[in-house]
DNA sequence: AAATCATTTCGATACTTATCGAATTAATTC
DNA sequence: GAATTAATTCGATAAGTATCGAAATGATTT
């Protein structure tokens, strides 16, 4: 049911369809009276019927050789418990979310892994901080020599590299600063 | 309002335009960011961020010369009332419901008015009782003498035409048979 | 001012689809 | 059974649109 709703979307932006839809809403109607009213031939409005039928917002009794279109209104009801944010975040399937930082990654870095330089602007900057989080395991407590050590792995500038994790909140450490451990990635707002 | 209803199905009916409204209710999203997710060049997403503005589905804040594109969960609300019986009427518009029954009527008479025959269909012999309905008067009393006067204007065999009329309900008669008067017709629609 | 960067706009192309008429199917009437 | 009728299916065509790359725009950094 969640994977038609391109089709069920589909199925509702044609202007023609909407009107039958809205007919439909009223009574009953045959593909014929549906052609009449609509200036259209039986065989576009049997095609658009067909659409609608797909994705049940339309069902036909037959009647005498008459077939007899209906609206289902369960359909729509269902229709109206669709758009919570929940149902919308359930259409992005199967997604590449972190393509993004993927791409800056390998945009600043060198064949053996280095960073070429430490990215001045923001929203790069960031993705290349998350992917050096990556080097930290997560529920460990490190000296600020054990981080320098690793983050010399990615660039020589490990002051900034630390200052920086720190200010993005990627990591933290305690008052005295003599301890860093890494936050847990909620990979929540960019900002 | 009503008027973009099919601009804003039509800015649902694509995979990809769904999937952008499924990233952007989690969390804010850059042009660039999406098209690494969704793997399409920055110029896609810009088209389909567009349509989807026009609907006033998502919206941008420029952040340096970022473009952030975020969702309108307004727009997502007043969407989710949209699909009652009564709206869904409202969308059929100017529409000639008639037609139908004057190409049936049309296809039965003779060119003095008069008709060839009684249809036997039912649903021809429907919009032809409805059209010969018509030349009664709303609210007033006919003796069954002034009946037969005004449908023999129409066939000769004025007692199937009353009978038919009586049947479909599109008159009404006293018990003892002595008056007729014609029965309001819940779609009555006139141009 | 020059260079860089993200985004938008534009033109071209390939794919989709709304619409029609003709042929087919299925039911009804004579 | 033959003729009529409504609906569907099919093939063709025209209109629409998703996608891309290139060029233009606007903002930022050096």
């Amino acid at each position: 049911m969640r994977g038609d709703l391109v089709a069920f979307f589909k199925a509702l932006a044609d202007a023609n369809r909407l009107k039958i839809v809205g007919l439909l809403a009223q009574q009953p109607y045959t593909v014929e009276q549906l052609a009449a009213i609509l200036d259209l031939r039986p065989s576009t409005i049997s095609h658009h019927l067909s659409k609608l039928a797909e994705v049940g917002l339309v069902s036909a009794r037959a009647e005498g050789y008459y077939n007899v279109y209906q609206l289902e209104e369960e359909k729509l009801k269902e229709t109206r418990l669709l758009f919570s944010k929940e149902d919308l975040t359930s259409v992005v399937g199967e997604v590449d979310l972190d393509a993004y930082d993927r791409k800056v990654v390998e945009n600043y870095s060198l064949p053996d892994g280095r960073l070429k330089v430490i990215p001045s602007q923001r929203k790069k900057l960031e993705a290349v901080l998350r992917y050096v989080t990556q080097a930290f395991e997560m529920d460990k407590r490190y000296s600020e020599k054990q981080v320098n050590a690793i983050l010399s792995r990615y660039h020589e500038d490990t002051a900034s590299l630390r200052r920086e994790l720190i200010g993005f909140s990627l990591m933290r450490r305690t008052d005295d600063g003599t301890k860093y451990w890494r936050v847990k990635d909620d990979r929540s707002e960019i900002e």
